[in-house]
DNA sequence: ATACTAAACGGACTATGGTCCGCTTTCTAT
DNA sequence: ATAGAAAGCGGACCATAGTCCGTTTAGTAT
């Protein structure tokens, strides 16, 4: 919760723990595409309007449940160990990164498609804005003319959508997505 | 309509035509974002269910919409002059090839985002397999190790949503999407 | 303790894509 | 012309995300 919010009151935390809770249940035992917000509601004993109060839509709800991992992953590559976080070259940098993405991605899959679909302007999710401001910095290091917009391309090409259906719809292995992530940035930087 | 077809109904040809036209008049009016299956069905004089009887969804309603200018394009970089028909080496053939598309896109993005919104399987769309498949040869020829995948990425990267919003909302020029995309693809085949 | 206020609540309501199925129309074979 | 079959039709119906607003409740000031 951000600074400075007056207090939060002792029913609106008991009741975000229990959506919080019934949450998690629900895409454990039935998965993230299969939860719906009624049902959310009435497994959490809670009105509907309290649901979308708390999380703003179902986006935003697959969001707080991805928070925890998505947080270890950003901390990754902000703060971790070379050649993911400081102190490899950026070329080295980006390979480790979008190889940890791809896993990360493999590994929550459902959330994020559910997360990203339905999203208006998926760019709003703060999580994808940093991992361009991410990628951003480390293109410009190796001089690339305009950082922003390839950074916006080396996003897409990461895309959740993409990498899941490759994966689990056209059955091409990790590895080959890997690989090719590899091949990408290494012509895409050349330099070193 | 496919050979073999028995033969079409004259009720079913009307009330194609009278979908059809009254889908462009709506698209032309409100934009392809505001058009309701509901409305169309009210302003085609037509019941909801041949609606979806005869495209299936809104998807593939805006992709019927589509089809005219889309062949344009096809037309273009498999038959057409060089860079970006035939002729040209794959390198400037997939820079014509980018930037075609982006231009492409922006001219008709509303209907492309509609056409690829609610999609499962985006890649279902037999349009976005032809790109795909036109841009793995030249990335083949061009000595790319994974030219499927590698396809793949490049088709992320020209994402009817994410051109449409680098320009509309992030307020990008489309120069800088063609520069960029020029600087990738050089980097990306540099033996040319 | 009481009264007051702002926040939170809940569930009926709306919007919209998509499905279902009994009825109608067109075509064809006789 | 007639009858039968297959295709087409329409709109009631469903599922689900998201909104609205009158009611309840937790904190606070007296």
């Amino acid at each position: 919760m951000p600074l400075g919010a007056p207090h939060e009151r002792s029913d609106a935390a008991r009741n975000r723990e229990r959506l919080l809770s019934a949450a998690r249940d629900l895409v454990a035992e039935f998965g993230a595409e299969a939860l719906t917000m009624d049902a959310l509601a009435c497994k959490a004993h809670v009105g509907k309007g309290t649901v979308f109060r708390r999380f703003g839509s179902r986006a935003g709800l697959m969001m707080t449940l991805l928070s925890d991992s998505e947080s270890e992953f950003q901390y990754g590559f902000m703060f971790g160990p070379p050649p993911l976080g400081p102190g490899a070259a950026a070329k080295e940098r980006l390979i480790a990164f979008g190889e940890g993405r791809i896993y990360f991605v493999l590994e929550n899959g459902e959330l994020l498609k559910a997360a990203g679909a339905a999203t208006r302007n998926r760019f709003d999710v703060p999580a994808t804005k940093l991992s361009h401001r991410h990628m951003e910095v480390l293109l410009r290091e190796a001089g690339i003319a305009d950082p922003w917009v390839m950074a916006m391309s080396l996003t897409y090409a990461l895309d959740p959508e993409r990498i899941v259906d490759d994966v689990r719809v056209r059955g091409i292995s990790p590895t080959r997505l890997t690989d090719s992530w590899r091949e990408l940035i290494t012509r895409l930087l050349p330099a070193a």
